[in-house]
DNA sequence: AAAAAACAGTTAACTAGGTTAATTAATTTT
DNA sequence: AAAATTAATTAACCTAGTTAACTGTTTTTT
């Protein structure tokens, strides 16, 4: 019924690649007693400059929690939720902001720098594995085709 | 503390574009009142030739949810709640094997078949207008790309 | 041919991650 | 001073996933 078509094989293979690392992903911060969304997280507060929120959104001061939803492209309340895992494990600290006292800035505990670099160590071998028969161009082949996939689907939703 | 790393970036912009097309793809299948992972098990049903699980393993048969747990890649408890859902809704119909009376069958219904018709046709052009940019070439490069990156990781998986 | 093992599926109780709508409290705008 | 906006939380809910215990059928073993 449906046909052969090469886009649909490409989107296919993008989701297979995601869902696979996602998964291996799993059994590496199970080990440390977190998700890998929750991981992505202390990422995202430690500021990780390979992370694209970073690319289109420089930041200097620790984030909020609203930039936290923006950057996970998730509502404002789940983000509450996630956060209060985080600190009840005690890698997350949140402190109120002096000059106005609606906003919360979160930081990372000595805990969560601690396992944000074990995790790094272990990230970076299974990394290096994964794509050690890349050269630098075909990585950045890569990215670039990437790059103007999601302009295009940026384009789409707007065109709504 | 993290410094910039170009395997790390590539690895992001896999987990982006996943997700941004997984998000696209809500929007799509949400006006015809499914969600994207339920427009998934429609399309393993007609046997999608394109999808990654059909390359490593031809099937002749109907599908059984057994199968179906595999190509997802999820549990088979959590297959038979998916499926409910779609017999309720009266697009996927489940026939008992007539020579093993364990096994069921599963199939599309008319209104399933004509679902997928439907979503079919705006899948195509939306993929067509999100890779206009980018010739057969490309394409084939990165499928490539994805398919060794695939057999590392699960190569890295296996490895435990 | 009876007992044991394997297989296909379901159910129940649970978790993670997500949503919207209503609410509180602080700060800005008018 | 009142109204509007902003940041965060809470409550009630949904989807997608899990494991463990169970039923019934078919195959394998002895």
């Amino acid at each position: 019924m449906i046909k052969k078509n090469i886009n649909a094989s490409v989107i296919f293979h993008i989701i297979k690649l995601s869902e696979t690392w996602k998964r291996n992903g799993d059994n590496i911060t199970q080990e440390f007693g977190i998700t890998t969304q929750q991981w992505f997280i202390l990422l995202l507060l430690v500021k990780d400059p390979n992370i694209l929120y970073f690319k289109l959104n420089p930041h200097e001061k620790p984030l909020m929690a609203k930039e936290l939803a923006e950057a996970l492209n998730v509502s404002r309340a789940n983000v509450t939720n996630l956060l209060n895992i985080l600190i009840k494990k005690k890698l997350v600290a949140q402190v109120e902001d002096s000059f106005d006292k609606r906003r919360k800035r979160l930081s990372l505990t000595d805990a969560g720098i601690r396992m944000v670099e074990k995790i790094e160590k272990v990230r970076n071998e299974y990394n290096k594995r994964l794509f050690a028969k890349f050269s630098k161009a075909d990585k950045e082949t890569m990215i670039e085709f990437m790059n103007t996939c999601l302009m295009g689907m940026n384009n789409q939703v707007l065109l709504k």
